[in-house]
DNA sequence: GTCTATAAAGCGATAGAC
DNA sequence: GTCTATCGCTTTATAGAC
């Protein structure tokens, strides 16, 4: 029954999924150690101050993740691959639909006053990259602001409803569609022959 | 301090932002007297069996005003004048953005288990309506059904990403865009002349 | 680093006075 | 129809044994 962890980076992932399948208010102690098999003893180990930092650490890691893997490449990357690299991580980060993004579940409930400026640059920069990729690529400014908007919605619209009816499948078609359609912005942008 | 209501139409639409506010798991019975004005005794009296129970007929009234205001509407009536009252009634009834969708907030924690079904009705029958609509536009199956579903996502998304941003102006962006993408979707339906 | 015991507060829900 | 008091139970958090 004792699960022996030496590290934080490895009670981390464990916590974030429960707080996906549970909510910020719904993920009592006791539901924690059920879904991930750490005891309340080991985590107020890990995290002192409690709930509230179990929960801004998991979304600093989220960040972090997004930053290697979606922000940077869209902001320093080869525009059509940084694109095509993004619709591939999304896709894969969110299993496909399967997965919660925990930092819209916490932009919908009361739980985005407590950690309002992580939620506000998540979702600000993930749209500032991708407007600044598809500049780089020759789209005007307002297309591209328009058009990254539109992307990172859709998104969470996808998997929102993709939770919603059950069905991933609705996720796998939005992000195909978004692909076309920024193909179709590109190749519209781009000079002739 | 003594707060009088007679009947439980008055009383629905408070708890029904208390739980926009608060969400499920975040709405315990003092968050919700302290929002509403409504004491314990009063909720308990009108709602015996508690707070499942009033979550349940919340997401109810919240079903039949879309039914009569959006879906009825969509479903039998002229497609173009059905299209065009569906975006000014989900512009209007989410407050230009302001307000959240208790539906999709529901359908992102672990309250989806409890309302699974009206969750699921709830946006399957808005794609249905609003696929069907087009269809009698002129739009073929498959295409009716994609903009359908993309339009209803883009909608929860749009929602979403306003709510972390604090700006509301996403999601009327967002309305904008999905009434233009639908006129062009007509107008390319339609013969020529 | 993990576990158990325990304290103090808050929870949903009930009963009964008014 | 509203309010207060109260019951069990669960919650977050702490302390200390191992």
């Amino acid at each position: 029954m004792a699960k022996i962890i030496r590290e934080k980076s490895e009670v981390l992932p464990l916590v974030a999924e429960a707080f996906r399948a549970l909510g910020y208010e719904g993920a009592s102690f006791s539901r924690i150690t059920k879904l991930t098999g750490i005891s309340k003893g080991s985590l107020f180990h890990f995290f002192p101050n409690g709930k509230e930092q179990m929960a801004a650490e998991v979304l600093t890691e989220i960040n972090n993740w997004f930053v290697t893997n979606i922000y940077e490449p869209l902001e320093t990357g080869e525009p059509v691959a940084a694109l095509a690299l993004m619709w591939a991580q999304t896709g894969r980060y969110f299993h496909s639909g399967g997965r919660v993004c925990l930092v819209g579940a916490f932009a919908l409930d009361a739980t985005r006053d407590y950690f309002q400026a992580a939620i506000h640059d998540y979702f600000t920069r993930w749209v500032k990259a991708l407007a600044g990729c598809l500049e780089r690529a020759g789209v005007n400014a307002a297309q591209a602001e328009a058009f990254a908007e539109h992307a990172v919605l859709s998104i969470q619209g996808a998997l929102l409803l993709a939770r919603a009816t059950g069905d991933n499948a609705v996720f796998q078609r939005a992000l195909a569609r978004l692909a076309v359609e920024a193909e179709t912005l590109l190749a519209c942008q781009r000079p002739p022959g």
